[in-house]
RNA sequence: GCCGGUGUGGUGGAAUGGCAGACGCGACGGACUCAAAAUCCGUUGUCCGCAAGGGCGUGAGAGUUCAAAUCUCUCCACCGGCACCA
């Protein structure tokens, strides 16, 4: 054994130990309790970031941890191989985007590995790959067959000057990222899957997912966005036609005084003359900051009231959500409201808090003007109805029921519900991503390709000029086929799966090996559903909504058992850092500020805030230079140490090196004894500590220490992986561990039995050096091959304890009193103790309150 | 605007009704050294006090309780999500 911790040379030897061990494969067994341990996997970037570690490394910890519980532990990796980047890559540096991927997976592959992470390479997954994207086509025809999959006409981001689709985040202030034109919306077909179908099994399953966080589920719920409404036709006067509207508050059709449709309805095209004028509507269609409007110059009838109402094209009405129609109650709601004041249209109360009820009765049912008598704004409460007919008296609640029932019964309309939730437009005019399955016949139409036919490749020898659209276009080879029906011209769909397409099934193709079917039902009902996913609270929504839309699929399908696919999430916090700025220079790296001045110009350099570590920001750490020079193993203990997983990291390069000189010290005490602890070793059975006659006093107190460290750091795992406490206790065991000097001859095995049970602790956070360790105290297999330490109960027990007395709540005096003392003498020898007496002097006691192994409480009178 | 989260020493954080500040960082003092680094030992919330001891203290204010960082209410600050959703 060297003196000297040297974490290069055993970080190296103990990967290539476990590789050549086979320590991280993983066997469908079904004798075997199992546990899907996942991370998101990453895309393929070029580096592994700060992020990627911290998410990782959490992972790992669970992973080994639960492997050493003794269960069958499932820890795979892969790479979301295709998106963006990767063409643009392409067309900057004229690199394919398959190169510039799988170099990228290449190296990438290689710093996990050295960060020591235990993944089961056999099932790596690369969704660039056709044997995983010929499943995307796969989900993509189901889908097709179930009515789940379908074209519509929808608008997209279009740069003219490069006459390219652009996504969202190439469209910064509405202009295009390369040339700075402003971009325009174009209309083009485009596919989307039905996640609507699903929407209210989405919603009504979030309450399932017990394991998640409160935030993901309600974040999820928001996003599905139920509201239960009714929608009433509303007759044009004049025309043989109905408006048809959606509104959640029923109990207030009486008081509806203009109605509103969306622009882009249909139904403003037929009614406004004057097309100009809708057309400034059009253009102010989604801007929040104004509200416009247009007199169609047609009237609707209110089939409650009979009354005559304007309809007014609105900028503010959206065409997308409920009917594309409003009726406007200002009296109300408050957007109703400011628009009945700009146009000067009439304000109708209809609802009045409950508990004015009575004294609003017999007042005038009249319709209020503003103009004469105008309340300050909408009242959007519930209440009671006034001015109602004979609805008038209900309550808001009894009143949605009762209208709906009316309006149901009268023909005039139907109860319904709305979601916020779209369907999923999954068409992408890009070329690194997997082709929609589908052929385009002269003759046939619309034809999906047929299963046998699958996958359809991406054609590698395209050109990427990052203008005039996708480089498939471009393809002959690619585009023109034979028609799958009648064998005549056709061609083929040129656009691409979203990537999100990709992300969310993945975790299933881990379920099977690399040559295994992915749809294996056997494998499939063993590993699912994945007990415990990690990953960026950014995914909260998108990525695991549509991962439980596919595991539905999948469920319908006869694939899955169980529809949700995640039991439980962890979702990790940011890693941050401190940022500086120059006033003249911008942000700076650390090392171009000294002393708090720019090196570059001598100012002064400003403190910025605490920020997420970006490149941009300059306030980035490269785990490879950590690696370097302090090991894996260290990174990954300060990551798991400075903040509970959930929260964010701040990170701290003094922080680093606490982490690094904690496992030099344990490096250090076992080197020290490493002669005389392989001695005791072959002394003592670990359970021989029952008997305590054989230890000394101070052996005695190191292994209850011991036992009550492997109960505290067991609980902090268990008990959502509070890792950076389980740390801290575990540094307290070292720390007593250090400053234990072995006396007599029977102290050496209690110290053996410290280390041992420190160093099987200590693996899953910082495996490599807890391995070569476990060699150097004599120990012969691999320590994650050793099951994960019990502690005994009796042993962890104090036997002496220290009260707290408080007196009114005040805390007066300490006693050491021998565990498990009855309240009643705990009591007495509280009131004996000297001080508490001098405090009391005489005072009635009240009360006396004893928590038991804890505190005294001695509540006296006030004089 | 709506919803959610967070707020504790010089600092990252611990304690989820019962000793506020575990553990780490930093700082200070000491040992070792010609010296420094590393390492080791000790001290470290704050105020008053020579000391013994005492007062104060978990964003602010109120409340519940024998007892509140923790529960309830009001407010403030910061962070995140959604946002014309009828």
């Amino acid at each position: 054994m060297k003196e000297k911790y040297d974490f290069h040379e055993i970080e190296l030897k103990r990967q290539k130990y476990w590789a050549e061990r086979g320590l991280n494969r993983t066997e469908t067994d079904t004798s075997q309790e199992k546990f899907y341990c996942l991370e998101m996997f990453p895309y393929p970037s070029g580096k592994i970031h700060m992020g990627h570690v911290r998410n990782y490394a959490i992972g790992d910890v669970i992973a080994r941890y639960k492997k050493m519980r003794g269960l069958n532990v499932l820890h795979p990796m892969g790479w979301d191989a295709f998106g963006l980047p990767a063409e643009n890559a392409a067309i900057k540096h004229g690199v394919h985007p398959a190169q510039w991927t799988h170099e990228n997976i290449d190296f990438m592959r290689k710093q996990l590995d050295r960060m020591g992470l235990s993944y089961a390479w056999d099932r790596e997954v690369t969704t660039c790959n056709p044997e995983y994207y010929r499943w995307n086509q796969w989900f993509f025809l189901k889908l097709l067959e179930r009515g789940l999959a379908y074209r519509k006409s929808s608008f997209v981001n279009w740069c003219p000057s490069c006459a390219t689709v652009l996504a969202n985040e190439q469209v910064p202030d509405g202009k295009c990222w390369r040339c700075d034109s402003v971009v325009i919306q174009k209309e083009l077909e485009q596919w989307f899957f039905k996640i609507t179908h699903y929407a209210e099994e989405l919603l009504q399953d979030c309450d399932k997912l017990a394991g998640w966080p409160e935030r993901v589920v309600l974040m999820q719920k928001h996003w599905i966005g139920k509201s239960e409404g009714v929608e009433v036709d509303f007759p044009i006067e004049g025309l043989d036609e109905k408006l048809r509207i959606f509104t959640t508050r029923p109990d207030t059709l009486f008081g509806v005084t203009f109605m509103c449709i969306a622009p882009g309805h249909t139904m403003a095209e037929r009614l406004v003359e004057d097309k100009g004028k809708l057309d400034i509507i059009k253009e102010k269609y989604g801007k929040v900051e104004e509200k416009a409007g247009l007199f169609t110059g047609h009237y609707a009838i209110n089939p409650l009231t009979n009354r005559k109402i304007p309809i007014y094209a609105a900028n503010f009405v959206l065409m997308e959500y409920g009917t594309g129609a409003i009726m406007s109650v200002p009296a109300h709601d408050q957007r109703d409201f400011d628009f009945a004041k700009e146009y000067n249209l009439p304000i109708k109360v209809v609802i009045v808090p409950e508990k004015s009820a009575e004294e609003q009765k017999g007042e005038s049912t009249e319709e209020k003007d503003f103009r004469t008598s105008e309340p300050p704004r909408a009242f959007e409460d519930e209440g009671t109805l006034i001015n109602s007919g004979r609805f008038s008296g209900l309550r808001s609640s009894e009143a949605k029921q009762e209208i709906g029932k009316y309006v149901e019964e009268k023909g005039l309309g139907k109860r319904t519900v709305n979601y916020k939730l779209r369907d999923w437009g999954i068409s992408r005019q890009r070329y690194w991503g997997t082709p929609i399955p589908i052929i385009y016949c002269e003759r046939c139409g619309v034809v999906p390709v047929p299963e046998k036919d699958l996958p359809v490749i991406l054609p590698v020898d395209v050109k990427f000029t990052g203008k005039g659209g996708s480089p498939l276009l471009e393809s002959d080879a690619f585009l023109n086929v034979k028609c799958p029906k009648c064998s005549g011209k056709a061609r083929r769909e040129t656009d691409t799966m979203d990537t999100f397409v990709d992300s969310s099934w993945y975790f299933v193709r881990y379920c099977s090996k690399k040559d295994e079917n992915p749809m294996d039902k056997g494998n499939i009902d063993y590993w699912m559903p994945v007990d415990q996913y990690i990953g960026g609270i950014e995914h909260a929504v998108l990525h695991l909504l549509y991962s439980r839309f596919f595991t539905r699929v999948l469920k319908d399908l006869g694939v899955l058992e169980y529809g949700e696919p995640f039991k439980n999430l962890l979702t990790q916090g940011m890693v941050t850092k401190e940022t500086l700025k120059c006033p003249e220079h911008g942000w700076l790296f650390p090392e171009e500020a000294r002393n708090e001045k720019c090196t570059l110009c001598g100012r002064p350099v400003e403190l910025g805030r605490v920020e997420k570590m970006s490149k941009s920001k300059r306030n980035v750490i490269d785990p490879d230079v950590l690696i370097n020079k302090y090991g894996a193993d260290t990174m990954r203990l300060f990551s798991l140490f400075a903040a509970p997983p959930e929260r964010d990291l701040e990170w701290s390069d003094k922080g680093v090196e606490g982490a690094y000189r904690f496992l030099n010290r344990v490096w250090g005490i076992i080197y020290k004894n490493s002669d005389k602890l392989r001695v005791a070793r072959s002394e003592l059975k670990d359970d021989n500590f029952g008997d305590s006659s054989l230890v000394t006093r101070h052996s005695l107190l190191l292994l209850r220490k011991t036992h009550q460290t492997i109960r505290k750091v067991t609980d902090d795992i268990e008990k959502d992986y509070h890792l950076n406490t389980a740390i801290a206790a575990l540094m307290e065991l070292v720390n007593d561990i250090s400053s234990f000097n072995p006396e007599a001859e029977e102290d050496w095995p209690a110290l053996h039995f410290a280390i041992k049970n420190t160093l099987m602790m200590l693996a899953p956070f910082a495996p490599h050096i807890a391995e070569e360790l476990w060699g150097a105290i004599g120990e012969k297999d691999s320590i994650f091959e050793h099951p994960w330490p019990a502690w005994n109960e009796t042993l962890a027990k104090e036997e002496e304890l220290e009260l707290v007395v408080q007196v009114n709540g005040k805390l007066r005096a300490r006693i050491v009193v021998p565990a498990g003392l009855s309240d009643g003498e705990a009591q007495q020898r509280s009131l004996d103790d000297a001080k508490v007496k001098e405090i009391i002097n005489g005072k009635q006691i009240r009360k006396v309150v004893v928590v038991k192994g804890r505190l005294v409480n001695i509540v006296t009178s006030n004089q």
